[in-house]
DNA sequence: TCCATTTCTATTGATATCAATGTATTTAGT
DNA sequence: ACTAAATACATTGATATCAATAGAAATGGA
């Protein structure tokens, strides 16, 4: 009986070429492995180095905000968080100003290690800038800006 | 001592708002936020979707091909097939013609389920195509394929 | 044919991601 | 001050992601 609702192959094709979130997510898996790659020595993946740079502030930030930044859901930064703190690269104490909260701050090991990692970071960003033509990189991240 | 490995606010600045792989990250979170939801009744996630929809060809494809169509790690594709093969949506069989590869095909069920999805698809991408400006799609589509 | 190499996939272990839910604390309304 | 609602995180369970590794089968060269 299901047999009867079949989805044609060209429909299939045009889904496949024109879907952002496919595109995206592509797009997303291969700059994450690349950054991966080359953050590997400096012992960082590419979300743990966007997160402890996000943490590199005069004040420290609770949680929210941060979640937010990073577009990622309030308990997916609460999973982040737990094997940078392991490693002692990153603090988490209460907030005494709301006892609810937490403030988030980088260990003086956590700088280190992030400024191992900024000179990977500038590499690895210049190279798959020149991907893009003239420009790009800005239009880009206004359109990607505007789906978030 | 690390104390002496200080990067300057303005450098994280600087980071946060360039990193491209910041921005395609966290646009891929946000729009497989915004495609699960409008997928949830269809019983598929944004991934699911399109991993379904891949397979949607008058030929089986082999795991290889499929893996590197959604730039994903082929160990990220058997285990994104364990589900769907539970559910009964997707049929992984020998290939005859190569006893080491596998033939990944939609049943009739998962057919019933893709066609069900696709009019939610169709109608979440018009509504974050509408928020990039003219012709903004395709440009997106481009700069995000010279990244893959 | 035989063997080394290559190719295709699975397993394991670690982290990433989110929905659903629960807990503690603050805030607001009375 | 008291209580209801809202806020900020944590936990659990499921799937997603990849590196490292291992197994099985095909391929190519001698």
């Amino acid at each position: 009986m299901s047999n009867s609702i079949e989805i044609p192959f060209s429909t299939t094709l045009m889904v496949r070429d024109t879907c952002l979130c496919l595109h995206v997510q592509r797009a997303a898996r291969a700059l994450a492995r690349l950054f991966d790659d080359a953050l590997r020595p400096a012992g960082l993946t590419n979300g743990q180095f966007s997160l402890m740079m996000s943490l590199n502030r005069p004040e420290p930030p609770p949680m929210g905000p941060v979640a937010a930044l990073l577009a990622m859901d309030q308990t997916t930064l609460t999973a982040a968080l737990k094997p940078l703190q392991r490693k002692g690269w990153v603090k988490v104490m209460e907030n005494p100003r709301d006892r609810r909260g937490r403030l988030l701050s980088l260990t003086p090991d956590g700088k280190a290690v992030l400024a191992k990692a900024l000179p990977i970071w500038e590499c690895t960003h210049a190279m798959i800038d020149g991907k893009l033509p003239e420009g790009g990189a800005a239009r880009l991240r206004e359109d990607l800006q505007a789906l978030s």
